[in-house]
DNA sequence: GTCTATAAGTCGATAGAC
DNA sequence: GTCTATCGACTTATAGAC
């Protein structure tokens, strides 16, 4: 009698937990036997739920991608004018700062190494901008690219200077952004 | 009669060689020997100059932070405004863009690794900020931090999509760094 | 299958001949 | 100053006991 396992919800799970792994090793640093231990299941088990290590990142992000966007999704209040909307996308990204400046440093790192898929990773950063300018009521994607630019800029200056406010209340740091909405406008 | 060398010409040439092979292997991934092939001389001789890899690495931020910000400074014409200092800024970082990308991943990836320097990352990007702020006439770090923000995040981001303007000309993409300095004035 | 012992390779760093 | 040869530490690969 085979064992009864929920296949889908147990891949979810082991993609949701190899992104911190990822994100400590790096792409090349980790191999397929840390991966397994760290995981508690064998290098059999796992090559069977997926069919390399490359097969683990790609779906792990696409997987990553969904939920970051569902989430930020649910946090928008339904009657909420750009302005506002920004400052919830904002605050989102504040509240999980470690997840996303985690995030940049896989698909940069991942990016680099040769043999990448980068068409890929490509594919990735237009996620994330489409869904900023279809969710947030933005005109056009030149629009959302620049609203991301800022959000990247700042979670790399504050990873790397974690003094840097993220404050965005404040006249000319991230909080520029809201005034470069009304511009828009 | 010992060989006749320019000791600080020839370390300098060697911090200037090595910054490719960091860009292309990272911190970890490049060993000393694959830099002392590399850069055509013996691991002993590499050990004559500098005290460790580490020291390689950071010594060679440093040699070309200097660069950068002294390149950046000789652009400059005399008698501009802040909205045209900033546009050369722009311009001098679009010429350099594959250059600033690699010394991005470079800061990053060491950042990442375990037992890395982090308050000389640090120190690192504070002095790009300051540099921006000090030569561009911005009044406060804050302000400069927003626009390195926007550079970072459009290098980033034309890194994964190529596709992506950097034309400083552009209402709503990284020209609204422009239009931000008028709003500061 | 799982564990462990050991071989083999690689690392950063050093010593000493020239 | 430069080189070759090597160190000890560490990681990876292999293989045989159980």
């Amino acid at each position: 009698m085979p064992k009864i396992v929920d296949h889908d919800a147990l891949r979810a799970d082991l993609l949701d937990r190899s992104f911190d792994l990822f994100a400590r090793r790096g792409f090349e640093g980790l191999t397929i036997r840390q991966i397994a231990e760290e995981l508690d299941v064998s290098t059999g088990s796992l090559y069977h739920y997926f069919e390399s290590k490359e097969a683990i990142f790609l779906q792990m992000l696409e997987h990553v991608g969904q939920r970051d966007v569902g989430m930020a999704v649910a946090a928008l209040p339904a009657n909420a004018n750009v302005q506002e909307r920004i400052g919830v996308l904002l605050d989102f990204v504040a509240k999980r700062e470690a997840h996303f400046q985690n995030l940049l440093f896989i698909v940069l790192d991942y990016f680099r190494h040769p043999g990448a898929e980068r068409a890929v990773m490509r594919q990735t950063i237009l996620f994330y901008r489409s869904a900023i300018a279809n969710n947030l009521g933005l005109q056009d994607e030149t629009r959302a690219a620049t609203l991301l630019s800022l959000i990247i800029g700042h979670l790399v200056q504050r990873l790397l200077d974690p003094g840097l406010s993220f404050d965005r209340k404040s006249k000319f740091g991230i909080g520029i952004i809201e005034k470069f909405a009304e511009v828009g406008k």
